[in-house]
DNA sequence: GCCCAGGTGGGTA
DNA sequence: TACCCACATGGG
């Protein structure tokens, strides 16, 4: 029997302890970061973080004003910096064009309201439209990522392939819609994914969830 | 050298 | 709707 949610939540969460995510400074530095992360390392995005304050270009004016190739130069190690330059470009416009600058305007809006603005954004897709929603606007939406889906195939929550939202919608009808518990469920199934939940090169011998993951059970352990 | 990482969007069948 | 591909750097 696979664990339910809940029970998957308890396990790491005793196991891993509180996460504290996310690690910015600020609401603005979370929707940077989340842009940066796509497809890429987080060692990597802090090497572009770094880039930006000590630039001192980490704020909405410095990105809208700053030179497409220099704001390339600066996130180039977060990979595909070409398009996140276009992306956080396009993003700042915005927000300056719509909202006075103000995150705190887009911020003004309702959680359905949110999502779907952001989602109308060029290369803001789900997993980053959530983790600004959750992570920089403290709102209760779930964040599914690779690790996510993974997981719940490898516990046998979830048999095939399931589509973002169905994932999403999951998490969101089984956990109470609390900030704090989908914060730090998110934050720990990455940590467990990073840890024990490669794509492949499994290193299973040591996960918290060895007598639950069919994976686990099923393969070397190094 | 090869594989992969806290995705997204455009094209094709 | 369901795949396939481009986008790019840096670590293991």
């Amino acid at each position: 029997m696979p664990p339910s949610l809940t029970e998957l939540f308890e396990k790491l969460h005793v196991h891993f302890g509180p996460q504290q995510w996310w690690p910015a400074d600020s609401p603005f530095e979370v929707i940077v970061g989340a842009i940066l992360t796509q497809n890429t390392n987080w060692t990597n995005v802090e090497k572009a973080i770094a880039n930006l304050k000590q630039a001192d270009a980490l704020d909405i004016e410095s990105i809208t004003s700053l030179p497409q190739e220099k704001l390339e130069e600066l996130i180039r190690p977060s990979g595909f910096f070409r398009q996140k330059a276009v992306r956080l470009k396009h993003f700042t416009r915005v927000l300056i064009e719509n909202y006075d600058g103000h995150l705190d305007r887009l911020f003004a809006l309702d959680n359905d309201g949110l999502r779907t603005t952001l989602l109308a954004l060029p290369g803001i897709g789900p997993e980053t439209a959530d983790s600004i929603l959750l992570y920089a606007a403290d709102r209760p939406s779930f964040v599914v990522d690779a690790y996510t889906h993974r997981i719940l195939e490898r516990l046998g929550i979830q048999q095939g392939k399931q589509n973002y939202e169905q994932t999403r919608s999951l998490f969101m009808r089984k956990l109470p819609a609390e900030t704090d518990v989908f914060n730090e469920y998110h934050a720990l199934i990455v940590q467990l994914g990073k840890q024990f939940c490669r794509k492949s090169k499994p290193r299973c011998s040591d996960c918290p969830l060895l007598s639950c993951c069919r994976f686990g059970n099923s393969t070397t352990k190094d």
